[in-house]
DNA sequence: TTAAACTTTCAAAAATAAATGAAAATAATT
DNA sequence: AATTATTTTCATTTATTTTTGAAAGTTTAA
């Protein structure tokens, strides 16, 4: 196989899971072609290589950078933006981990919050369902919540170094 | 707050936060539902509690039940098919984790690994940006499947009562 | 065996999400 | 300050996903 169609692969593959994961296709693909990059790359070579149109290319350049994968570079003497994608693994891992919390964890554990208050007849079962069911996942949103917070105050080393080792 | 608004509201948030993370909405409704009821739902009242169709409610049944997220039961004497969820959190999570990493990470897994065995001009700055790209995230995403794996074997008490105190 | 109860299927419709491209806005250059 | 290069916006179009509902299929029981 050579570069070039690896490289197709590596954006098809990227893609479809960042689609299974809710994460626009092309977004996905745009981060895969700039992971791939040796170099910063401008809007107009994004459309040509992906052959999508400017405003979706401008927009999803722009969502990349909003999601701290991405960021604009200035050339001296060009008058062209450039843009580049964060390389290091770790860093991406924790800024999706740290983004995706942000919107949806957080919103969530609000509700489960308030929920998990609601106060009513202990006898009837439709009342103590609810009331363990939304406790018992509540419970289980705190604990994801607290392990991305360490995880997103820890060293890369400590990561990869001991957190896997742990399981083995 | 009463239970039948906070149940809606329930229905909602889980709805939601699974559409987020590429789940059919409808498919995290009906789960919801049936999370907190606390008795086995026919298809009729599926379709009536959601305001949904009799096709779409036996579709989504049905993908609930491949994901092992719900079961059918059978009452003696009634000629209805009941279906209840499984309600233990621990449960639903390495359900949910298994067949996720059955269906996407594993097919990744599998391009990434021949991705990484690509063969190039190491003095080139395109190859030399592909490999490593790609060896990381291979690298990274082993690390995840190699700690789905012992999530997958591992009992409750230990992932609730160990694991979680790691991160503190 | 046949009629009623219930479940499944799937083509078509509806809803939702994403992409286009031309026009407007902005920024740099002469 | 006018021209040119470049970026951004957003109404419209296109593509994708989801839902519907009626027909076909299946099971049960009289």
């Amino acid at each position: 196989m050579e570069l070039a169609e690896a490289k197709l692969k590596f954006i098809e593959a990227w893609g479809k899971l960042g689609s299974e994961w809710g994460i626009n296709r092309t977004m996905a693909q745009v981060h895969a072609l700039l992971l791939v990059s040796p170099e910063a790359l401008t809007t107009e070579e994004v459309m040509a290589e992906l052959s999508i149109s400017r405003g979706n290319a401008n927009m999803t350049l722009r969502d990349l950078i909003d999601w701290g994968l991405v960021e604009k570079q200035h050339k001296t003497g060009e008058r062209k933006e450039f843009f580049f994608a964060e390389k290091d693994t770790w860093v991406i891992a924790r800024k999706v981990a740290e983004e995706r919390k942000k919107r949806e964890l957080d919103p969530v554990l609000k509700i489960l919050g308030q929920l998990t208050e609601i106060e009513g007849d202990e006898k009837d079962p439709a009342f103590k369902t609810f009331k363990t069911s939304v406790t018992d996942i509540n419970k289980l949103a705190k604990n994801v919540n607290k392990t991305l917070d360490t995880m997103l105050k820890a060293e890369e080393s400590w990561f990869f170094g001991s957190i896997f080792k742990i399981f083995k």
